[in-house]
DNA sequence: TCAAACAGAACATCGTTAGTTACATGAAAC
DNA sequence: GTTTCATGTAACTAACGATGTTCTGTTTGA
């Protein structure tokens, strides 16, 4: 199964511009994420709808957090991507006639509607600024280790 | 993202199978399944590797549960079928250097890995047995509207 | 005016399940 | 023993959605 990253993706860029001062191109994003700046301003479009970002065009433009960083929660940013299918795993019949597919169905549905609630939960404890507090751990950290 | 439903498929396809007494073709299951009876070989083989369900071939031929409905749980389906991965969502990158995916890495992880955890919990809490009692209700119930 | 940047369309790529076709193999019935 | 019914397996296609890429606009500031 093909993994949909945007969730990670977009983390990943939102924590690299908290690190900067001014607005930051999508060119810059695409080298941090190893990948194409087509694809960065596809991917944070969706947060610039959500009003999550900004994007100015010209000289020195580029993507801005529009945010207060401890105000964002993975949650928002997921919702913000359109809340992709958690799971990789599903029904085969989402309406099925037959009795069985039904008892089957509510059984594996029932469980996953659980796990996606805890995960969406955790998801919604989670802040921006939450991440960049553990980065600046990994970075004294690293700092340390390398003196 | 498409999603994997031999799980969904495989319990159809055992439920249907512990409602009759002989063993029962790939055809009659790829009928119930609304497919075909090749992708039903190709499915229920995981299982018959597992010791699950055994395959005849021949005249009366066709497939059996091989287990007590009751001492097969969802989680041994699961893993019967490879453990395939449960989330169509993860890591744009497992193994980063970058400090800041890193930070990002960990906190998705650890989440996910929870709410697997529980999907996994749920899955060995069902047996084959509670499923054929619910569609047992269920049957019943239906009988009931009719008349 | 020019260059830097985003905007967006259009198309290819890739990985995986699912679907299909074809043929081989084995077992029971006649 | 031949026929028929069934699984076993290989090989190929289809579908799907994120990702990658190319190309053409459009806006903005120097």
């Amino acid at each position: 199964m093909k993994r949909d990253s945007r969730l990670s993706s977009v983390l990943h860029a939102l924590l690299h511009m908290a690190e900067q001062d001014g607005p930051v191109t999508s060119e810059t994003l695409a080298q941090c994420l190893g990948t194409n700046p087509v694809v960065v301003r596809r991917t944070m479009g969706y947060l610039r709808e959500a009003g999550i970002v900004t994007s100015d065009r010209g000289h020195a433009g580029g993507w801005r957090i529009h945010a207060d960083l401890g105000s964002v929660t993975l949650r928002q940013l997921h919702e913000a991507l359109g809340e992709p299918v958690v799971f990789a795993v599903g029904n085969r019949n989402e309406i099925p006639e037959c009795l069985v597919e039904q008892s089957v169905n509510a059984a594996l549905q029932g469980t996953f509607a659980e796990a996606e609630a805890l995960l969406l939960k955790r998801f919604s404890e989670i802040t921006l600024a939450d991440l960049a507090a553990d980065f600046s751990r990994r970075h004294a950290a690293a700092r340390r280790k390398r003196s």
